[in-house]
RNA sequence: CGCGGGAUAGAGCAGCCUGGUAGCUCGUUUGGCUCAUAACCAAAAGGUCGUUGGUUCAAAUCCAACUCCCGCAACCA
């Protein structure tokens, strides 16, 4: 039994979840299901990040304080975690005391490696916020929401020297000592690595309120993000605690827009503290509808608690767990959905508990207590998160249930009157989906609870009343 | 010349590294079965593997050029 650390990357909570946030909860989930499964001791954070701008002036918007604000979003994507069937076990918000009190402590540890400086950019007072150069160019240097020109503003930032840190990130990303999946984004980031100037950690008051102080410059508040980052590790308790027994974690699982502030910010910060970097940190892609990027000004997204209400949580979770690959962009429609639902979970899954069941009744066979191990296909990949194709693996032995069915004909033996070989026939059927539902445990436990329910009784075998995946649910 | 990915049956994808009858899922058509949620099983039709050229006895696979699509480029899961 090996500890293990999970983590997610925390939402903003600046907004309702959206179907992007379920896909890091899942699959770390799964993971983290997966990692029980095989008996190891799992630790697995989640949480939300609360400072910042954005926040703060919706508040402000809204006429609620922030911390209020705040509170409700935070609890927002609480229950949406657990909708999810999310088997987290801790939950941390930024604007705890215990947090924002140790991010006080990161930053004075992290001294040797922070200065003061300048920064220089186009400034929006109408956005109150830095933009890029390309941004500048691309608007012609008039900020399109407000139609006021772009000034030019310098401001006091602590800056985070990341020449300190770049040949020791570089050397730990190139070994895999600081995995980056999937491979193909590790030289991205390389390159990135290489082009990544001094990072701005902080923000002058003024500009920021809504965030921690830098201890000793009262006029300077931390930069979300080195807030935010902190999280994976002020959930342990450190600096007040040693946390060498869940440190490093085994897997980050992050969008991959955000790759770039897990693989360059954040190991600049644990090198800075002298703290080894995580194992693996898994970007996943993004969720397409239509083949289209959602975004809020195409007006194309989709509200996972509307896709939850329609087949359940458990379609939802196989769904996205299944058809939205692990590491690339995938698209989600409605018709795929109901598509993936009705042929697999209802068809194949669902009617094959449904007729083996109700065989099994009929020629009162018990049901069978599993002792299986798990194979080395499912193993492998499993521990490489390549959750789709694991799914396809049990999907095969699914399918070959369905046709040993066919083939051995259960009806036949009955009527012949051949008992011995009937239930020869069917407690193998029955051992066999019994291991199915062991190795849909990390993506489906409640059909997988279901399975064991039925078919690992001691009494005789059962049909349920009512199917597990029903068909014509609105 | 910023970095990277992709182009294979109506749709979504695998195969490419380590050249040698082009495969999977869905959809379509036909047949079988009756235990089951009109579910299940089998078979068939459907592709000159983005374009052009090269290497080779042999190229989806290796090489070169080109066309088109897409992601990333400091706060967006």
């Amino acid at each position: 039994m090996s500890k293990v650390y999970i983590c997610t990357a925390i939402p903003y909570v600046n907004g309702d979840p959206h179907i992007g946030h379920a896909m890091d909860y899942l699959l770390a989930d799964t993971f983290a299901r997966f990692c029980r499964l095989n008996g190891d001791d799992v630790k697995f954070q989640v949480g939300t990040d609360e400072h910042g701008n954005k926040v703060f002036s919706t508040a402000l918007k809204k006429g609620v304080s922030v911390a209020e604000y705040a509170k409700q979003n935070s609890q927002k994507f609480l229950d949406f975690i657990q909708k999810l069937n999310i088997s987290y076990t801790d939950f941390i918000r930024t604007t705890d005391e215990g947090h924002v009190a140790r991010c006080q402590k990161i930053w004075q540890k992290l001294s040797p490696h922070i200065y003061a400086g300048n920064y220089d950019g186009w400034y929006c007072d109408g956005c109150e916020g830095f933009i890029t150069q390309k941004e500048y160019d691309e608007n012609h240097g008039i900020c399109p929401d407000h139609q006021k020109p772009y000034q030019r503003l310098t401001e006091k930032n602590y800056y985070l020297r990341i020449a300190d840190f770049r040949a020791d990130i570089a050397k730990a990303i190139e070994s895999d000592n600081f995995r980056i999946l999937p491979e193909f984004r590790k030289q991205e980031v390389l390159k990135l690595l290489e082009d990544t100037p001094d990072i701005s950690i902080s923000r002058p008051r003024g500009k920021l309120s809504w965030g921690v102080s830098v201890p000793g410059d009262d006029d300077q508040v931390m930069y979300v993000w080195l807030d935010a980052l902190s999280n994976y590790i002020t959930v342990l308790g450190y600096p007040d605690r040693d946390i060498s027994d869940f440190w490093p974690a085994t897997a980050q699982f992050v969008g991959k827009d955000i790759l770039r502030f897990h693989t360059i910010t954040w190991p600049a910060i644990l090198l800075g503290l002298g703290l080894p970097l995580p194992e693996n940190i898994v970007s996943h892609g993004h969720v397409l509808l239509n083949s289209k990027k959602m975004s809020k000004s195409l007006g194309n997204v989709v509200d996972p608690l509307e896709v939850i209400e329609h087949h359940g949580i458990e379609a939802f979770r196989y769904y996205f767990l299944r058809h939205i690959d692990t590491f690339t962009d995938s698209d989600f429609t409605w018709e795929k959905f109901d598509e993936a639902y009705n042929n697999e979970l209802a068809n194949d899954l669902g009617n094959l508990i449904q007729r083996l069941a109700t065989m099994c009744h009929k020629n009162d066979i018990h049901g069978q207590e599993l002792n299986i191990e798990l194979d080395e296909q499912y193993l492998s990949l499993m521990g490489s998160y390549e959750f789709s194709k694991a799914f396809d693996q049990i999907w095969l032995k699914i399918q070959q249930i369905n046709k040993n069915i066919d083939v051995s004909k259960p009806w036949e033996l009955a009527k012949s009157g051949d008992s011995e070989k009937l239930n020869t026939v069917l407690q193998e059927m029955v051992h066999n989906l019994l291991s199915v539902g062991k190795y849909l445990e990390p993506f489906l436990p409640d059909t997988a609870a279901k399975i064991e329910d039925i078919f690992g009784t001691q009494e005789t075998i059962t049909a349920p009343s009512e199917p597990l995946f029903p068909k014509n649910r609105q």
